[in-house]
DNA sequence: ATTATATTTGCCAAATAATGTCAAGACGAA
DNA sequence: TTCGTCTTGACATTATTTGGCAAATATAAT
């Protein structure tokens, strides 16, 4: 699994000195499964990341995005034309903007 | 669920006036099934995607991208910032290919 | 080296999500 | 109406994900 979500809160939690038994405690899990979150072996919850968002202190849709942006690499990291199945979804979301913005 | 894949599989069937039963015994799956995969209700595999291209005659490629795309946009459909995650994910892809060039 | 603390891993069970089928309904054409 | 096609909902089955426990491996302090 992709990693971009994990290595930003690992960076974050070791510059601020935290064990992660701490921020484990707080999202109420296991500090095995906490482990597994910064190693990318499991995926947080939207609501764990919302929480670390403020126990980090970092802008809690900084760190969604990147949660996002790890599963979306997942997706498509296995396949060839990566980049190009980006612009595709790109095309749709400009083009279902353009819907709703005439409704 | 994104349709983008469902409507270009249907379109083109439909041009060829092929009916789904008929795709449907080639998938070997019920035609419930195939409808709701055009419908977006459910996911054709990936198997069946390479299937479908050699029936109704498109690029596979094309396809493929088409049906990453439709799980791509599910994911980050929901999210405001939609676009920005795009744009973090086709950073790390860059970022990826630059370590693997070096080795 | 020994103890204490922190992190990591493997494996299993529980929870959740996905896939597929069946049965029934909708729709149009003949 | 009847036939063929398409669609939908409820349900069973499967697959995937998630979390905890226990054990292993760091890391740090004494």
């Amino acid at each position: 699994m992709s990693t971009i979500f994990g290595n930003k809160i690992k960076t974050i939690r070791e510059e601020k000195q935290i064990p992660q038994r701490q921020l484990a405690a707080a999202l109420e899990i296991d500090t095995a499964t906490y482990c597994k979150i910064e190693k990318g072996d499991r995926r947080a919850k939207r609501e764990q990341v919302t929480i670390l968002a403020e126990l980090l202190e970092v802008d809690s849709k900084e760190l969604i995005r990147l949660w996002s942006a790890d599963k979306v690499y997942d997706i498509i990291a296995e396949e060839e034309e990566a980049t190009q199945i980006l612009n595709v979804v790109a095309e749709s979301i400009v083009q279902y903007k353009r819907k709703s913005a005439k409704v």
